[in-house]
RNA sequence: GCGUCCGUGGCUCAACUGGAUAGAGUUUCGGACUUCGGAUCCGACGGUUAUAGGUUCGAAUCCUAUCGGGCGCACCA
């Protein structure tokens, strides 16, 4: 609709233009103030030149109004125009508001370390990447989920040493020394349980099998870790292994040339020279690689494996580290450009207003899976898709178990249920209904109608500017736009009730392929929940 | 100290990335059903957009400074 809107201007003027909706409706269906600035090179005022613009749309079939006041420029749709494209979207369910983007896309998000459940805040970050998939998607990219598992390094030797120390601590009875940073919680001692059964108990006091022990472990935590994803409707395409990789190390080092060099006995990377605040370290005195040479392989692979774009999206706390892998890439030879790295900030939960307890059983942190279990997918997934991923949240559970208007994810879902309902009391048929133009509507549906239009422009602005947030944002307004107008109008047994359940249609199918956009079932009824 | 993100009604957040009178929800108060699900709707109260300058037709948005906060600043991941 937009982009139509945007063709027409680009034809006529010869030039992009800024196309916003007005505040008011009143003034029209879209505005653009280009005529403030076209007014300094054509050094005449900004009224004039939107009234010479206005008259030339004269006898545009789209329109049915453009008008200039105060120097915008407001165009109104032709109820034509409304009613094909309504008709349309209802005729093409599956094709509304999708695109044919021709470009490949590698994402990779989540990316938790394989030693433990997820919590809250990777959470957030999965929702957020999971939303950026579907509505890329949903515009035609072909977009890659890619999780990058880091199964090497200290953190799975420490994850070894954490089952060994609770089972010798729990099964054997015996005294011991827990380290300053060691994994706990619940699903080490169903690691413990898996191990013995697996190995036999000797394995937990030897510790020259920490290693065999983290390796067939990390698997176990990587099941659980999937389900967690699964079970608020989040799937992976492919798993890259931080641990096969290393052996393209020497090939890699090669590649970037004068980017690493040799001192104090250790490798370094130039990276300051990219913007980064100091050197990094690559390879320890002792030939252990750190962290950001598996980061390296890691993403030369990535590019070796040839997409248009890539997007990382990282924990806030990881700020620091994106110049030192941009600086990789460009020491690779790749435009640092085609990476684009989106952080997902911290998040803090409350209940009833006060801090959301963290239980010891699983390790003083927030299990994903626990909230999951107390709000459900859905109310989970629309919290984090609501906010900007870049700023901090803090929300209240509660707020997200009450069955009405104040939690928008019921509101929009009862919103949803309601049009169903109502066409299951309809007094014409299926096909009237389908047959019914959409004109002479009346200002109410005829507004209904355009807000429930709008939301192919919403998914190409969510995703274009990756705030995915915008969505929800609509998602709400619609469902607003809905109760008002079915407290307003009354439409079974009335002359129009044709085309006004029409319009519902239209409205209904917004909702539903929003919600699906967010991984979020619509619902054709509410199940009332009963008071616990 | 340096970097980075941020500061918008009492609270949680918006504002089409520089556009029209800064909008929603929540809270408080007051209204609306013998009517399609009142699980809804309407209204009122509430703002010098942290502060001070600057840029221009126009600033919550851009620039500078100050104040306040989160997060980084590893040869940990």
């Amino acid at each position: 609709m937009k982009q139509r809107v945007s063709a027409l201007l680009r034809e006529k003027l010869g030039r992009e233009v800024v196309l916003e909706k007005p505040r008011d409706r009143s003034f029209g269906h879209f505005a653009t103030p280009i005529a403030f600035s076209l007014a300094k090179e054509l050094r005449k005022s900004p009224m004039v030149i939107a009234e010479e613009l206005a008259s030339s749309f004269d006898d545009s079939e789209v329109f049915s109004s453009v008008e200039s006041v105060k120097g915008y420029l407001n165009f109104r749709l032709s109820e034509n125009f409304l009613s094909e494209y309504g008709t349309w979207a209802l005729d093409n369910p599956s094709e509304f508001a999708k695109q044919e983007k021709n470009e490949k896309i590698l994402l990779e998000f989540v990316s938790a370390n394989p030693t433990g459940p997820l919590h809250i805040g990777h959470a957030r970050g999965a929702v957020y990447g999971d939303t950026l998939l579907r509505l890329g998607r949903h515009l035609g990219y072909d977009i890659t989920a890619e999780y990058y598992v880091n199964d090497a390094g200290n953190q799975i030797n420490l994850l070894g040493l954490s089952i060994q120390l609770e089972g010798r601590a729990s099964v054997l009875g015996e005294d011991v020394e827990y380290p300053e940073s060691y994994y706990r919680g619940e699903y080490i001692t169903g690691l413990v349980e898996g191990a013995i059964e697996k190995f036999g108990k000797e394995i937990l006091s030897d510790e020259s099998r920490q290693k065999e022990l983290a390796l067939w472990a990390k698997d176990g935590v990587m099941e659980i870790v999937v389900q967690s994803l699964a079970d608020t409707n989040i799937h992976f395409d492919t798993f890259v292994k931080e641990s096969t990789l290393y052996s393209e190390w020497d090939r890699v080092m090669a590649k970037m040339g004068s980017g690493v060099y040799e001192k104090e006995g250790k490798t370094w990377i130039a990276s300051e020279a990219k913007g980064d605040d100091h050197d990094r370290v690559v390879v320890r005195e002792d030939g252990r690689p750190t962290y950001l040479a598996g980061d390296i392989v890691y993403h030369n692979q990535k590019f070796e494996r040839g997409y248009d774009h890539y997007i990382n999206i990282w924990g806030a706390d990881h700020h620091g580290y994106i110049p030192r892998v941009n600086a990789a890439v460009e020491y690779l030879g790749y435009d640092s450009n085609k990476l684009e790295t989106l952080l997902s900030q911290m998040v803090s939960l409350l209940k009833d207003g006060e801090p959301y307890k963290m239980s010891k059983r699983a390790g003083n942190v927030i299990l994903m899976s626990d909230i999951v279990e107390e709000i459900g997918s859905d109310a989970l997934r629309f919290i984090f898709a609501s906010k900007k991923s870049d700023t901090a949240l803090e929300f209240d559970l509660a707020e997200f178990k009450k069955q009405d208007s104040s939690n928008p994810i019921f509101y929009i879902q009862y919103a949803h249920a309601r049009i169903q309902t109502l066409l299951s009391k309809a007094e014409v048929s299926k096909e009237d209904i389908a047959n019914a133009t959409l004109k002479n509507l009346g200002e109410n549906a005829d507004s209904l109608l355009f807000d429930a239009l709008l939301l192919p422009e919403i998914v190409e602005d969510a995703f274009s500017s990756r705030q995915v947030q915008k969505l929800p944002d609509y998602l709400k307004a619609l469902a607003a736009s809905l109760h008002k107008f079915y407290y307003d109008v009354r439409m079974i047994g009335t002359p129009d009730e044709a085309k006004l359940l029409k319009v519902l249609l239209v409205v209904a199918l917004s909702l539903k392929t929003g919600l699906s956009l967010m991984g979020i079932e619509a619902k054709d009824r509410m199940e009332r929940e009963e008071e616990a």
